[in-house]
DNA sequence: TTGCATATTCGACATTGTCGAAAAGCGTTC
DNA sequence: GAACGCTTTTCGACAATGTCGAATATGCAA
């Protein structure tokens, strides 16, 4: 690991958490000299990824970013496949649907359609989810043990009263995901908010992302022509990525 | 300038060009050994800006910065406090409305209203048109000329016939520009596209964005009342953000 | 205007990244 | 099915590079 490019980094983690700050308030969060956190931040200007705030001394992150972000939605071959298919989704079952993928221990949605009706809904591509209070970040840990593994040993955040944050409890989950090739979340991530998801494998038989339809918590528990609808979805994805042997299983991956 | 960052930026834009490539690609393109690539590219996955390809031995860009874009966008001011003047645009005109930012020798266009009309339309958030082929870009150069200066002095890319690539003619524009507060362009990036921008400045004068309605080439000249509607836009956006005295002044710049 | 806080510059030092060489993987060909 | 060639990855000595303290400049507040 490159110390410079490692110290670089945490600065854009850094302004992704508090937006907008100084030179001297970036080395405190660092615990570096505010020189050195000076070059870093000069360094990264320079490339447009950080950028000083319009009419004040403190830095932000910059243009490049939405440039760079942009061109990784475009590279991402499960988003392309997948869209037609969720929008189909969405059509079927009048819910919104979600395409997710880990992020180290959370879920980013990287394609989202939102509910037929037309209400006003955000946007939701780019956000993130603790990926143990999420039902897509549920079926990504399901399968992929390595990660689990790791993210249950360390302690886990309740986003509401019902997050599920013991592990023993999140291990007996996530063989039932497996198993059934679907994953269910009630409350945990959003009051009122509730969902079902389901794998999406590659060619190679790896799980790389989830589709989730949201509901609100009052509709719960879905019809089973939804599940149906939603575990069709996903297969038809993941034969588009050259996966056939629905249901995929639990495949050891390199990590590195 | 940090030459590790440097070159961890430089890994990044390759990647933003060519969506997939090796170790020793990079190698080729950025003229190094293929070892130091290599732990370059391990210090970037580490902290998610990087990927590898599922199923590949090549890179790509990486989930983070998706995240990271999404917060960029969250924390510009110009872009909260434009949107719903520029949907109010989009509605009054008929047509799709843009605001743009200055990246480097591009525009980034960092909202976008559809034209109400419903036609299917693309997402354009994130896409980046050479400055001195559009009209945000024209804007956002005359009102910077250190950057126009710059730009000038390097050789300019055609993407239509109608590009203006000549130094000179786009001097007598910046300068019509700042008079009228408006720029044009006629087919200079997309054939069978024409654009109108006007300037978006902040509290301390300095003109920080744009804004701009689209057309097909074939409506064009717009009529006087698109001309005054986006006029009132950037008025109503400058205000907002503090800037009282319409229209702006180009004003010299830190550039730092 | 003065004073304080923060950003920025500079340069000597030694930590840190660099890059050649060697090893390990992967895919492809014969 | 085995061996070749290509690419990725590891390792470590060297010196180029980033680091950080001190000094300076800048901006904000009183």
């Amino acid at each position: 690991m490159i110390q410079a490019i490692d110290r670089a980094a945490r600065v854009l983690t850094s302004l992704q958490g508090a937006r907008h700050l100084g030179i001297t308030e970036l080395a405190g969060i660092l615990e570096l000299p505010p020189s050195t956190v000076h070059g870093i931040v000069k360094s990264l200007q320079a490339h447009g990824l950080v950028a000083k705030e319009p009419g004040g001394q403190r830095y932000m992150l910059g243009p490049a970013l939405l440039k760079l972000s942009n061109v990784y939605l475009d590279t991402l071959d499960v988003r392309a496949r997948a869209m037609r298919w969720t929008q189909e989704l969405a059509r079927r079952t009048g819910l919104s649907a979600r395409l997710g993928a880990e992020l180290f221990d959370e879920v980013i949605i990287i394609h989202h359609n939102r509910r037929p009706d037309g209400s006003q809904q955000m946007l939701e591509t780019g956000l993130t989810i603790p990926s143990h209070a999420s039902a897509l970040g549920k079926v990504l840990l399901a399968y992929h043990p390595s990660a689990a593994d790791a993210l249950l040993a360390t302690p886990l955040r309740s986003l509401t009263g019902d997050t599920i944050t013991d592990p023993a409890a999140l291990r007996v989950q996530f063989a039932q995901i497996v198993e059934r090739a679907l994953a269910f979340e009630e409350d945990e991530a959003v009051l009122g908010e509730s969902s079902v998801a389901v794998p999406v494998a590659d060619r190679s038989g790896t799980v790389i992302a989830a589709v989730s339809v949201v509901m609100p918590s009052s509709e719960w528990p879905p019809e089973a022509g939804v599940l149906n609808d939603l575990r069709e979805t996903a297969r038809n994805i993941s034969r588009e990525l050259g996966f056939t042997s629905w249901p995929p299983a639990v495949s050891p991956r390199d990590d590195d």
